[in-house]
DNA sequence: AACTTAAGTGAATAATTATTCACTTAAGAA
DNA sequence: TTCTTAAGTGAATAATTATTCACTTAAGTT
């Protein structure tokens, strides 16, 4: 026995699962009420543990947000590229792609709202910023690509992902909001509009 | 002289200018920092006041978040349908109020910001909500005008009407974090992405 | 000029909320 | 079974922040 099995020895080990729920919870709540509403006394009763189980998780609010954002950010680069194979014709790709950024907003709103909503926060650190950021340069790579195919349209590529974008947002955002129902022909239309938009 | 103006006679007036540097310190500060960090020490000194003054002109923090965006709403309600004339061609009227959207969004982002952060937080009531909700009336009106008239396509208009705007939005947001400057080129190139898609 | 009244002030107070801590519980080792 | 250690608890404390208030200033009336 060595002292590396004696450090760790004789331990109740934390409950994984808690994390998750911590995360969970604080999804929801700033779902519903927004980032400036939401306090660690809340937090912890929505996920069911003490104020002070909070703090063996995470060290502060900042943290705890940090990290949420941090997982967040994971959860959607992992959707975006998902099924995508670069050797599909560009049309067919792109529209892999396309419905995977639909489908992180609509299956994962709460992730996309704490998303938006934290960016602006005092909580969110330039770092985690400036990684954000830089999760758009695969997207640009496609767009690109598409140019290049003379696929889409000549312009200018932050134009053309901010369009490719813009649409997905501003329904998913707004049917969250007034309870219309996503279906799969309202996103078929979505997608003819965008593709009508952007070929060239 | 009767009860009335005795009542109101031996007044120092407000100074009806500090509601406008309150607002402007306001709208600042949420761009700056987001809703979940501003602070009414922090508003009353960006707005060069004591925080007591805060209190002569808003009751409470509720109610000056409420009273901004409710002038945040008219400033935009009164810029989208500026110049427009529903005896121009249908796509010239489009064009009108598309730019209308893109101008509001470009020169007034800091109450885009203000407004966007706040819809989720716990200061707005669900009457300004609603109201709010029914500022996208008249832009139905219009992208159903466009149907009738056979241009634009036969898609459902929530669609077509957050697809019209989505393009403006996700641009003018990024635009501005990334210090992407927004030159008329570029808004001229989102305009003809957003029309191809629209038409019909 | 003297008076009245509300604006304006910022330190004091009241609420709210983040964080700590003395204590309890339970997992695994001995 | 006993022992050790870290998880878990929630009331207590520390910070932060909204709101009040006793006071000062200045506009307009007389």
């Amino acid at each position: 026995m060595n002292n590396y099995s004696l450090k760790f020895a004789k331990v109740k080990p934390k409950d994984e699962k808690k994390t998750e729920h911590i995360f969970k919870a604080t999804l929801q709540l700033v779902k519903d009420k927004g980032v400036a509403g939401i306090t660690m006394g809340e937090i912890a009763s929505a996920a069911k543990i003490a104020t002070g189980t909070l703090y063996i998780y995470f060290k502060s609010k900042d943290e705890l947000i940090n990290a949420l954002f941090t997982e967040c950010r994971k959860a959607s680069a992992e959707i975006y590229f998902k099924d995508y194979d670069a050797s599909l014709p560009f049309k067919t790709g792109f529209k892999v792609i396309w419905l995977n950024l639909m489908k992180f907003r609509t299956e994962h709103f709460e992730k996309a709202v704490f998303m938006d909503q934290c960016y602006h926060s005092p909580f969110i650190t330039e770092t985690t910023k400036h990684i954000t950021k830089e999760m758009m340069h695969p997207l640009y790579k496609l767009v690109e690509r598409g140019k290049a195919e003379k696929i889409i349209k000549d312009a200018d590529s932050f134009i053309l992902l901010t369009f490719m974008v813009g649409g997905i947002n501003e329904f998913v955002k707004h049917s969250k909001y007034s309870g219309k129902k996503i279906t799969k022909e309202l996103i078929e239309q979505m997608f003819n509009l965008c593709w009508d938009g952007l070929k060239a």
